[in-house]
DNA sequence: TTACTTTGTGAGCGAACATTCACAAACATT
DNA sequence: AATGTTTGTGAATGTTCGCTCACAAAGTAA
């Protein structure tokens, strides 16, 4: 699957309109007008509204699937693995808030078949880095191992995902880095034995 | 604000088809077909849609409300109090899982003024439960308290909200009072001190 | 210059949308 | 039996939706 530089600014167009408008404002009218042109050129590069965001969804998983692996990889401690992985869900998320949707998917859930498992694959993505830095840390006798490998990643992405709804309700208006951070810091504290 | 039982029938139909058709789905013909009348109908017992959205959501935020205020009044340890809470949730969606939407309804977010209003207001409601416990807990020695009560109380909403949504996404498949009750146990186990 | 591909336009399609309105049963009150 | 209120019907409203199509610039390659 190959994003072309025009689709991909669509993609980013239909980021920024769901971030702002939620679903009910991404309208082939809308799109377009944010491209700066008419309805019917949207389909020169997708063939339906459904497939621009099908692979937007499958663009974010790529793409985040591409950072935490090269985040991972360059650490050994588990504490520091976690901590650089959110730090650079973090950084993403400042820099391009308009893909919050990839957090919130869930309002996207049964629009159809294609978007639910493209939804899925997000998660999915996020879980196949973090669960083996939680086992390796309770293998290594870092982690607390009374409570489950799974608990802790549901621990984790919870509190992550619910610290972006609030970025997001409350319009931006605080540091999400910085309070993520802490607030993940803090996590990680407890689950430490 | 008092709703009438045929208004409340109309809100719980409404809650089916969002839980199971998403907002996409929750149309007046789709609703008016499930209550087995006319469109035109509807709008003898609300004067728009999104007075039905609305209504339903405020009807959740009070429903709850009670059910979480006589929940924590009858116990006196704050451990206790917050298993009877999340009991009381777990029964609550498993009895009636089309409002769901409670706990999602981030999805609603940005069609209108009002409806973000009750879905703020959903949120405040549980705060205003839970933050109190968890500060009765920390004072009586009983909690962390190197992390923050209202940290703490984002790390049991958040993971109260993935199970929620997980549990939604695979369609009811497992037993979610059962599974989350452990789950909730294991968090509160990990801020005991 | 010619020919081809890519990317745009603008009018217009049928379908679905929320909502309204004149009207009719059903029901309760007198 | 007569009257008034609730709650339904069914057709029709205008609007918006996603999408198509015949056509035209613009860019590329021979």
């Amino acid at each position: 699957m190959e994003i072309k530089k025009r689709q991909l600014e669509i993609i980013e167009a239909a980021g920024e309109i769901l971030t702002e408008s939620g679903l009910a404002g991404l309208t082939t009218k809308n799109l377009a007008a944010k491209m700066g042109f008419g309805e019917s050129a949207l389909y020169r590069h997708f063939k339906s509204k459904e497939e621009i965001i099908v692979t937007m969804l499958q663009y974010l998983a790529a793409d985040m699937d591409k950072r935490l692996t090269a985040c991972v990889a360059k650490l050994e401690d588990p504490v520091e693995k976690l901590k650089a992985v959110f730090n650079n869900q973090f950084d993403f998320f400042e820099k391009h808030p308009h893909f919050l949707i990839a957090v919130f998917s869930e309002g996207l859930l049964e629009e159809s078949k294609k978007i639910n498992t493209a939804i899925m694959q997000i998660m999915a993505t996020k879980k196949k880095h973090l669960l083996p830095v939680i086992k390796q840390g309770q293998q290594e006798g870092i982690f607390e191992t009374a409570t489950s490998a799974e608990d802790l990643l549901h621990i984790l992405m919870g509190s992550f995902r619910l610290h972006m709804l609030q970025w997001r309700m409350t319009a931006f208006s605080f540091d999400a880095k910085q309070k993520g951070n802490k607030l993940m810091g803090s996590i990680l504290t407890l689950i430490k034995v």
